[in-house]
DNA sequence: TACGTTTGTTTAAACGTTAAAGCAACCATG
DNA sequence: CATGGTTGCTTTAACGTTTAAACAAACGTA
């Protein structure tokens, strides 16, 4: 590495305090009175020597890093990765750098990032909290730290959150089915204690029960993290069984793409029996003969938002906490073509 | 926040000065011989206190950040998405950071992100240059920076790379379909000049010699990254024209989902017609009734032995440099039961 | 002409570390 | 019993910033 310039060095090649290069690299100058010729000269100066600030001697001194650490469930699953491409562009904008942490949906290996992240000094959370977490939250937002939940949330916490109305947007999924006249509709979910896990859940009853149908419990099935594939199979196989289902509803990406894969499995052609509705958008679907109707979650702005409400927070502009809810689109016809 | 606590707190609570703190919890005691008795009393204080290290002011004094940046095409790319992931998890357990940022292809976009990463004081970077980054790269090594190439490389370059044998997976692959006795095999490869990507075109070329056979060049397509969907529909439509292909081997991920999503949208059966064959790993084949063949790419051992190269030319311990090639493997047959 | 104010700058101190050099007390040695 | 080497610690300085306070010169006013 070449030994890297630094304010001393444009100091000594104007021949000026090193404050007074810090003012006006910072634009601080006019407020600190510096004379606009040296300003000029500092400015220029340090345009030729290249300067580049130190940002370690920067965050010492004013105990900000502008960098901000994002913990999602799993960087590797198609919805989280794509939340973490739009957080990235967007801090990358403002000039915030991103740390990303993966946290299995384990509360352990949260804890884990959480306080790696801390020691990196982080000036504030982006956060998808899984199970559980809700104490360690609690703790940080306890100390102050800037945090803004997304994707999920919890009830009696008051913290900054960005999600959808996952109530509503599960009645319309369901809803979608039973306009099309069907009577056994199942939905598959994960045995979560989340709150928007629930929220889907209930969105899911409340539907039903608008339509005055009566919920079977035995067309709920809860499916656990632990072993995901096997339990698919079993409870594709359940569904199937002496009454077959006329319709599932797979509450998020990775549900779906497991049960439909244990679907067309069982048989190719299922699809032309069963309808299906599915929480998220997801390129496979794209290979289905059928169109896959899906509650597509408007990633993007989630990411802008949230990212817009912590740099808020942590420049202190902040209000008291938001909770803000974005809207979903169910999309059920001919795809977009981009 | 809490007013965090500092070596100072410490030597004030053990009665020493502040320099054998520092020695004794960066392990260096022995060395500055602190006595075993003070050094216990200050560990035991540390633990107490629960003391955090302050990585700005040690990175300010050692000019070491640990932390690196990563450079990769796309994050929201399965196949990136999956390397971040790797190098995420690896990097944790090393106890570096990650930063990651997105080229998207593109040379521009490209040096404003290591531009970004530099700034922020990396230590080394893994990257998957993109088209035209050769100067950047060159210039990053003639400074001295710690450097590995990932996925890509660059012919006549000095520098530590992680890749596959990019010519003889893609013989692999255009032999498999040689060998189901097809004779008009078409191949699909994105336009470009990167090196990984010609050799995966020379694999194409080398098998079809090899078993005696003559390259037609109209069934050679390279797709323009500015216009995917539109290229990929024209060149499919192309390829099933007048003397259709009987075979298709498709160079990447992205291009394979592109094109087999045209080629359904043609014909649903279309896969009972042709033989296909891609490259990458990719959940969506599960839904396709056909079992796709493809071409497995360590993903974990790239990611792992990137970092690993990394650390080790970023602590010293990097010989000359290393061009690390790993093995790749054509998945044929009955996926594996996970 | 003396005095407060403005203007433009410098000096000093601090953030939390680490690295080198300094120093005192002790020990063993010839 | 002076000499030199340990042992165990402290002092000093530095990394590159930022912030507050100090200062000097020039100016306007009385």
């Amino acid at each position: 590495m070449k030994p890297k310039v630094s304010l001393k060095d444009i100091a000594k090649e104007v021949g000026v305090s090193i404050p007074l290069v810090s003012y006006v690299l910072t634009g601080k100058g006019k407020e600190n009175r510096v004379s606009e010729e040296t300003a000029q000269k500092i400015l220029k100066a340090a345009k030729a020597l290249n300067y580049q600030p130190n940002l370690n001697a920067r965050s010492l001194k004013t105990n900000k890093t502008k960098t901000i650490g994002v913990i999602l469930a799993d960087i590797s699953n198609p919805f989280f990765s794509n939340l973490a491409r739009v957080i990235e562009d967007e801090a990358f904008l403002r000039d915030y750098t991103v740390i990303f942490g993966s946290s299995d949906e384990k509360k352990e290996k949260f804890d884990k990032v959480l306080e790696f992240l801390l020691s990196r000094q982080v000036d504030g959370f982006i956060i998808a909290p899984p199970q559980d977490s809700k104490p360690s939250i609690s703790n940080l937002l306890k100390q102050k730290t800037s945090v803004v939940l997304i994707d999920r949330y919890f009830k009696d916490m008051e913290a900054n959150c960005v999600i959808i109305d996952n109530v509503s947007a599960s009645v319309s999924a369901t809803d979608h089915l039973i306009q099309k006249g069907h009577k056994r509709i199942a939905t598959v979910a994960y045995k979560s204690k989340l709150a928007h896990f629930a929220d889907r859940c209930d969105g899911y009853y409340r539907a039903l029960e608008q339509a005055g149908m009566v919920v079977d419990e035995k067309l709920v099935v809860k499916i656990d993290r632990e072993s995901p594939k096997k339990e698919m199979k079993r409870a594709i196989n359940e569904l199937f069984s002496n009454e077959p289902v006329d319709a599932i509803y797979f509450q998020t990406n990775t549900l779906a793409e497991e049960g439909l894969r244990q679907m067309l499995g069982m048989d190719r052609d299922i699809l032309k029996k069963v309808d299906v509705i599915v929480f998220d958008q997801n390129s496979t679907y794209h290979f289905l003969e059928n169109f896959i109707p899906y509650m597509n979650q408007p990633i993007k702005k989630m990411g802008q938002t949230a990212l817009s409400l912590l740099i808020d927070d942590i420049e202190g502009k902040g209000k008291k906490y938001q909770k803000i809810q974005l809207g979903t689109k169910l999309e059920t016809g001919v795809e977009s073509e981009l």
